[in-house]
RNA sequence: GGGUAGUUACCAGAGUGGCCAAAUGGGGCAGACUGUAAAUCUGCUGGCUUACGCCUUCGGUGGUUCGAAUCCAUCACUACCCA
């Protein structure tokens, strides 16, 4: 029997950290955290982190573990995570990797191409070109270093602008040049070849859309009650830090700051929080290897994963 | 009872004779996505399945005009002020 990746996906506040704990304690085996902010030490309120005690009824990684001040990327954390896996396997015939950040997803799953990581000082240098110059002239750049890259990227998103250009200043080569990752895909994004020494079972959960914005209105609520003003108060000092551009600290923030009243915030706070859980949203939506369930469907999902095995 | 300002699409709000299905913002909806991704970016948002096309809109009604969200009359409502 292969070993098997149980991967938990879904929007935010659908319900899965709870499905989840359920589900581990059931195959005694550890959770595998994918949320891009829960890994930061520090913004545990604000990113509905698995608490303490949660932490005590099963043992989880990528949690709260990194400075606010790290780099880190989905690449990082797919290397993480196989190596991770190569270990716990070894006791343990199933892992499950549950969280709601797409590409991180993504990168465990279908892998995600070898690119350099961009070196600081370029990347400080194009963000004050960037400022200054305006995102035209890099565009014209890019068009001159990378013309295949220039013609697929999205030449109004600075971020991908920039980036290429990064990677083109960092290494001396087109960044189009490291892309290879296309050809493990077919035409509809299905993946072609499973990449990694273990099955990957992907678990998504959704609700009715109005009783999952309703979920995250009350859970805004609950965080603004357990002291997310506090947590921010503290983070105030680091907000342009990139691991708190993120909804809830943002809008805080601006609290904080006196530019908005406390109200306007949580508003802000909830209809943010709805924006995302949409993106997320579309992006699984693309996703056919997923098998979608209600998250109080614990025996459904149960039975559903004791098939595959059964079946493996 | 008198006066003044106002009534525009889901909301706020511009537009004061043709270039107006109507700026802009918010909200809503949809989408993109390979390296800080809870990030970053895009499209749509009166109806007609598509439309440089047609139809119905700018409080109601009736006028003026080749042509009205825009001008006039009148009615209704709202806000503020004076009694």
């Amino acid at each position: 029997m292969r070993p098997l990746l149980i991967v938990i996906l879904g929007p935010t506040a659908v319900g899965k950290t709870e499905l989840t704990l359920s589900l581990a304690e059931y195959f005694h085996c550890p959770i595998l955290n994918c949320d891009s902010r829960q890994i930061y030490k520090d913004m545990e309120i604000g990113t509905a982190s698995p608490t303490e005690q949660q932490r005590k009824r099963v043992e989880h990684y990528f949690v709260g573990q990194l400075e606010l001040n790290a780099y880190y990327s989905a690449a990082m954390y797919e290397q993480e995570v196989l190596s991770l896996t190569d270990k716990l396997f070894q006791k343990h015939d199933t892992l499950i990797l549950s969280g709601g950040s797409m590409m991180y997803i993504d990168a465990v799953c279908n892998g995600i191409d070898d690119i350099p990581t961009a070196n600081d000082e370029v990347r400080a240098n194009l963000y004050a070109r960037l400022k200054d110059e305006g995102l035209d002239i890099l565009l014209e750049e890019l068009r001159l270093v990378d013309p295949q890259h220039y013609n697929v990227v999205d030449r109004k998103n600075w971020k991908r602008v920039v980036h290429a250009l990064e990677i083109y200043y960092t290494t001396g080569k087109p960044y189009s040049d490291f892309l290879t990752r296309k050809s493990l895909r077919s035409l509809d994004g299905e993946v072609i070849e499973n990449l990694r020494p273990f099955d990957i079972l992907k678990i998504g959960l959704e609700r009715p859309r109005e009783e999952l914005f309703e979920r995250i209105n009350t859970r805004v609520d609950d965080m603004i009650n357990s002291g997310m003003l506090r947590e921010a108060a503290l983070l105030y000092p680091f907000r342009d830090l990139n691991s708190l551009n993120t909804v809830g600290y943002k809008e805080l923030f601006k609290y904080i700051s006196g530019e908005w009243e406390l109200g306007m915030a949580i508003e802000r706070i909830k209809k943010n929080t709805r924006v995302y859980a949409k993106k997320q949203l579309t992006w699984f939506k693309h996703d056919s290897s997923i098998s979608w369930f209600h998250p109080d469907d614990k025996d459904a999902i149960l039975r559903h994963i004791l098939r595959y095995r059964a079946l493996s």
